[in-house]
DNA sequence: GTATGTGAAGACCTTCACAGCG
DNA sequence: CGCTGTGAAGGTCTTCACATAC
């Protein structure tokens, strides 16, 4: 967030304190620092931090320094709007390979890719060094792929399928799901008395 | 995420111990059970949760006893993909309005429904009774879609613009980035040696 | 003077453990 | 006996406040 918030700046501007940081990322300042005091102490009293040097020590700690290949896994809506996502070439995340289990869909072009079957899944991750896998699959299908991806050796997941995913230990899991985000905010104006 | 949790179960099912929400929502089970207790006394000792009065509860807390209209602004990939997505509806979510700047796309028809101009943004959102307003749309066009969602009187917004909003305080914003899942997960990557 | 880095305090969230009820 | 509901304990995260450094 913090990454982000830097590229909100004037590109003129090479310093930025802890409470202008603050102010863009909606939070208290004080937590700006202890955040980017886990960094080692990249800002300078009276000053600020410096911008480059900050975004720079951001990356590295978010190991965003090298690029990551990237599998999606159902090309439905979703999977396809996510194929065609600029946000992530943006940083450094190269969507490399499409699966679907639906055989008709097998050998269209979505984007500049061309949807491969699930049975190349494992072969493909390998071929292509795919670091992390999202899962744009219905609810049903989305352990099946979870425990494929994590056959082929993924360790990173992202889950937009709306369950819970069961995995080993050393795989990381996030999970966006759209209803629940709705969901979440019709509490509130359930909570406002709307 | 309980509720959703209730549809996994088999559905001649009628209890539910919060032992086994728990193992289906990845918690732990005293976890569910304080959550729970926020509803009153649900459960019955000795048996655990009845699964439809739990499920009634559940959506009531939610505010999800009555349906709710959605617009959307920003019909580029995600924007469809969103239209379009099946998730919304079976939890009474229902998408009455598409917006987009780009006048060339006014007119276009995605799903069932017609993409409209800005312009009628605030009118659409009191004919239709408008409640949550959905961002799909470049950083840049972000902050001003929502000053136009806020004037219009909506006051929950679900942010996909990878920027953080201003607004003001009874409008609640959920934001969902998915560019920042990704560089979660790289950092359990470089975490964990890779 | 200005802004960081950080102990200490406070708020909040999670888990334990068990009394109490069906 | 089984499982909830919940005080108490234990964590973790956030904020305050100020010594410290430029």
């Amino acid at each position: 967030m913090y990454l982000r918030c830097l590229g909100d700046l004037r590109p003129e501007q090479t310093t930025c304190s802890s409470e202008e940081l603050a102010a863009i990322a909606g939070v208290n300042s004080a937590q700006v620092r202890k955040d980017l005091s886990f960094l080692g102490s990249q800002g300078v009293r009276g000053v600020g931090y410096n911008v480059v040097d900050l975004g720079r020590e951001l990356r590295n700690a978010l190991g965003l320094t090298k690029g990551y290949s990237v599998a999606i896994v159902g090309i439905g809506n979703l999977g396809r709007a996510l194929s065609n996502y600029d946000g992530f070439a943006a940083w450094g995340f190269d969507v490399v390979a499409l699966f679907d289990a639906d055989v008709s869909k097998v050998g269209t072009i979505v984007g500049d890719l061309e949807v491969e079957s699930m049975d190349d899944l494992e072969r493909v991750v390998k071929e292509r060094d795919v670091t992390i896998g999202i899962i744009a699959t219905p609810a049903e299908a989305a352990q099946y792929v979870a425990d494929r991806f994590t056959a082929a050796g993924l360790r990173s997941i992202l889950n937009f399928a709306p369950t819970v995913l069961q995995v080993p230990d050393p795989v990381a899991v996030r999970r966006v799901d759209l209803s629940t985000e709705l969901q979440i905010l019709t509490f509130y104006l359930a909570d406002s008395g709307d």
